[in-house]
DNA sequence: CAGTATCCCGTCCGATACTG
DNA sequence: CAGTATCGGACGGGATACTG
């Protein structure tokens, strides 16, 4: 495939396919679910427990949101106290590989884009440079 | 690398790393940029023609935004009319691939999603199945 | 334990109008 | 030509309080 064909996977159809993962993952706290279950089933506590940060509010909704793409499954037991476990679905699965993709992108090139927001912060602030 | 180790790219330091890429490309206009500037130096009109659909407004604070990132460059030509140019730096083009990875498996997995979605929402809109 | 309900703020995005 | 200014709606996300 030419490298042109490849991009138009992204600007096919003006984008809808790709846009809808990236409304997903774009999402603050999906990747971090997703990357969390691949550990294996789990309960909403543990999850909660091992995303620092994560609010019950946030973690229900990512998990949702997950559950309603097909991503993740939500087994509810019917036990006293209640027990509900989630777990990535084989396509859930299939997703780790590529944002593990562009978690690699990110770390090698996250330096070199704070940089630039220094520096592009830095002349932003300063009056632009005129001859004279 | 194991698996475990791969999702510790994603679940590393909270994730900061994958999140400002995703807080980039997770914006609507930003992918179709990149892809569209795959193609070479564009003027802003010319991109606004290529990416059916995105506002002079958007364009622009896309376009700065990747500015700033350090992943597009932006000339302006002293000419009248003015002429600026933007184009894929070293690093803008390098996201490419990845952003590729993710668009491959969204095309190969929308129809599921959506199918998901369908099945979902379905069940939400009944009452919950009961025993009896 | 695993959620819901409510409030509130910031940002994304579109529409429209204006300019060096 | 390539922007900027302003307005308004929709949504993500945090904080807090309540519940089967």
């Amino acid at each position: 495939m030419s490298s042109y064909e490849k991009t138009c996977l992204i600007r096919g159809d003006g984008g809808r396919a790709i846009r809808s993962i990236l409304d997903r993952i774009g999402n603050k706290w999906t990747l971090l679910v997703v990357a969390t279950l691949e550990g294996g089933s789990m309960r909403f506590t543990e999850l909660q427990q091992r995303i620092p940060g994560v609010s019950q509010r946030m973690l229900t909704r990512t998990l949702r949101l997950l559950e309603r793409d097909g991503l993740v499954t939500r087994t509810v037991h019917a036990e006293v106290p209640p027990r509900v476990e989630y777990e990535l679905t084989a396509t859930g699965r299939t997703l780790i590989a590529p944002a593990v993709t562009l978690a690699e992108w990110a770390v090698e090139h996250n330096p070199g884009i704070e940089r630039s927001h220094t520096s592009f912060d830095a002349r932003a602030a300063q009056p632009p440079p005129d001859v004279g």
